[in-house]
DNA sequence: TGCAAAATAGAACGATCGTTCGATTTATCA
DNA sequence: TGATAAATCGAACGATCGTTCTATTTTGCA
């Protein structure tokens, strides 16, 4: 979660961004596109090099190795990811509302949006057997995801959405499972109904944690 | 589902195995056991060559290309986990227990069994976004799970067992949901109480579906 | 037992991988 | 503007990849 800070901080050195960092910038921009297809693991320098038309030994002279090439694409996801789905949603006001939000969100992150290819389901399933910096550089970044969605929930427990005994991180091992059966069916199955379904389920999910509101009608039950 | 049939006549034909097809199963075994590791784009020849002490060309021959072994290896892990989920769950009497029994097997299947790692799970996300015939073979597998799934839940709704409007797919859909956040925290996250996790959910997942039985307590609410 | 066929080994191929190094171009600041 | 540092290139390295050949060993059957 304060990953940025850093990053921040080195691109924008003085005023303007130096040469150096500029191409940077790009070559991680192209990277990112590249690992959504192929994956963390099958990004290679040669390709990325192709891609920004530059030299294989330009590229690599920006990052020094494969592996911290593979970090900081990693860092680069979760600064987009913190912003386009985090943050936004957190101007959404506390409690249910934003729960719904941050989900809503990840949704669109996971499934829609062109070029996607979550790089947090994917690096997971790369690097579940692969210690190391970058599966540790991954794993550290779902966990501050996880922890976001979890302090959410605990919101939403206090401002009284919830009911009190809601066990945080069910409810989150429940909502996660949706994000990746949807990514699944959507981009591996090629199924058209995953976006509804998803929604379905998460109304399902949240019926076993929402405070029973005794002014509208009694969830439904089938 | 019926992709056993064919490796049974071929390696069974006579009755003893010829060598051929005994060193091709014992290849497809350490095949197996290597892509449960790095996955099956991470299969190579070489050291599937190593590992089984075999010359590469010695291997090759057998299959005719890598696209061709990792088919194969798709087709052997189909057999098993057909064998290890689905035959053995067919066992129990038809309805609530049997698909219980289905889904109890595939979790073992996904977390528990030593050298695991789903190929499913992780060739899914390896390929969703490389057409081809690996994807071929590995999307019809997928599909025929689903499909027995799928009429594990009709049968269990034609017993009575879960409501009449039951949505087969939309169930499947929040129980394959639980599996992949099982192989998630299970063996990326490497968090301990994810198995208690799955059953919690389960039970969340079923009491959506499951007839109210007037004899029982009703469905606990929270 | 001997002969044909099947199975395996070994060497080599072109391609691509990450990485290193020295030369060369480009940008930055006094 | 000119000197200095940063950025980029091009070529080459050893390693590994899938694949192709030919030679050799092993197997199975008449």
């Amino acid at each position: 979660m304060t990953a940025e800070i850093d990053i921040a901080e080195r691109t924008q050195r003085r005023s303007a961004l130096h040469k150096g960092q500029q191409t940077r910038a790009a070559i991680l921009e192209a990277a990112l596109g590249l690992a959504a297809h192929v994956g963390l693991e099958g990004l290679s320098i040669g390709a990325l090099a192709e891609v920004t038309r530059m030299s294989k030994s330009g590229v690599f002279a920006h990052f020094g190795s494969r592996e911290e090439l593979q970090i900081s694409v990693i860092h680069e996801y979760h600064a987009k990811f913190e912003e386009e789905v985090f943050h936004a949603a957190m101007r959404e006001p506390r409690g249910l509302p934003r729960l719904r939000a941050l989900f809503e969100r990840w949704v669109k992150r996971v499934s829609v949006e062109l070029d996607s290819g979550c790089i947090y389901i994917s690096g997971a399933v790369e690097f579940d057997d692969r210690p190391g910096p970058v599966r540790d550089a991954l794993a550290s970044m779902v966990v501050a995801w996880h922890g976001a969605l979890e302090r959410a929930i605990q919101i939403a427990v206090a401002e009284g959405h919830l009911v009190v005994d809601t066990d945080a991180m069910q409810m989150l091992f429940e909502l996660h499972g949706l994000i990746l059966a949807l990514h699944h069916d959507a981009r591996f199955l090629r199924l058209p109904g995953a976006l509804d379904r998803v929604q379905r389920a998460f109304e399902h999910v949240l019926s076993h944690y929402v405070t029973p509101s005794p002014l509208r009608a009694p969830a439904r039950r089938r």
